[in-house]
DNA sequence: TATACTTTGTAATAATTGTTACCTTGAAAA
DNA sequence: TTTTCAAGGTAACAATTATTACAAAGTATA
């Protein structure tokens, strides 16, 4: 097998065959095509065997992928090999729905500790997290090895989160605030915006021709 | 002007392009170069001119593009011209965080109607907003012209879900519940996975190199 | 009006990503 | 053991997307 750098594109896919093995494994399928999987999550067997051969020599010919060995070997690619710790700063709706949301849980995501500014819910607890005060992070995370900051304040508060938390050790962070953070080269950022899916689903909406999308 | 098919990686640009210029328009802004557009959003101004020049022919050379004029194009191209008219199913923690979002309405989707199977919420409200039984869907959607429907339920309940916004006249799905949907070649969808954002975070924690993502 | 300057639009080129087609490998059947 | 068959791996090719580089078009200045 030939190392050759891995595309974005397929890194994006990665999760979503992730999930596509984790539903086996429910079902209790062992052994997986690329046909199959790719029927699963939305492509087509050439671009999963592709896709898996960037990362190794990971099937049988003539057989398939085990879904096992296959969802391990993935998940370590991801640098999931042990769980990563995160924050939550912010917790109106959409953050008290991130930190009860299930699906963090069993893919290797802890949320370790959650921030707000009210003083209404400083002290609270949201799933049995307890709600501090962000004045508080830097001294909280004194030690602490976080490895995700989500950002799920109102849009004024999100850049000066950003920097409390990269000066608190944060590694990395998933932004929800709508805005865009500045000087922050020294970690990776990532950006969600809720509202962007809707426009381009609003966009194929008007252009949509029977075809499989992704 | 030569018109020329618009590639899926410009429509993805086009919601963040159209967010700066929000930004802009608020800051009293009139005009920005495709150097100072692509600052903002986390590309360079070759990127932005390219991307731009798909649409047509939007800046005047020496000077820049009205914001407000750009970001109305770029609006109508998206299919926005007339606000979209939403209904989320689901009302958990992740539902209600979308009926309350305030981001929604400003990018033009009204949420139109929230529907639930739990008896508890049923009849309640949420932001003002009725929550139905979700075996009323039909029904209430007759003769309403649904632009989006969001699956906001547990997994177990997205398939059927899925099926009755079809069959309710619901001419696309944004889907949050972790399973691939079957069989909805008729309309597109459009599936978000709040994990997948922080694997690929998780990925790039280990592989990163002081370079500008987006 | 001529000149300098700025910034767009795009042709040409480069890089990346996806698809096709086939070779290889292993398992099962004959 | 040999043959057949199923499915992965990958080279070669095609398509898509990004970058470079520069001509064109406009404004500001002398």
């Amino acid at each position: 097998m030939k190392l050759k750098k891995v595309p974005k594109t397929t890194i994006y896919r990665i999760p979503w065959y992730l999930r596509g093995l984790t539903d086996l494994q429910e079902k209790e399928v062992e052994i997986v095509s690329s046909r199959q999987l790719g029927e699963i999550i939305g492509t087509n067997a050439a671009q999963v065997r592709k896709d898996l051969s960037y990362i190794g020599e990971l099937g049988t010919r003539g057989i398939g992928y085990e879904v096992e060995k296959l969802k391990k070997v993935l998940n370590d690619f991801m640098g999931l090999k042990r769980p990563k710790n995160i924050i939550i700063v912010g917790v109106g709706r959409l953050g008290s729905a991130l930190i009860s949301y299930e699906g963090f849980e069993a893919k290797g995501f802890q949320v370790k500790f959650a921030f707000d500014t009210d003083k209404e819910k400083i002290g609270k607890k949201i799933s049995g997290l307890e709600i501090f005060d962000i004045r508080q992070v830097k001294e909280i995370l004194k030690n602490k090895k976080i490895d995700i900051g989500i950002i799920a304040t109102p849009k004024n508060k999100a850049q000066l989160v950003a920097e409390q938390m990269v000066a608190s050790g944060v590694k990395s962070i998933l932004n929800f605030a709508p805005i865009n953070l500045k000087y922050l080269d020294s970690v990776p950022v990532r950006n969600v915006d809720l509202a962007v899916e809707l426009q381009i689903l609003s966009y194929y909406l008007h252009t949509y021709t029977k075809k499989k999308r992704r």
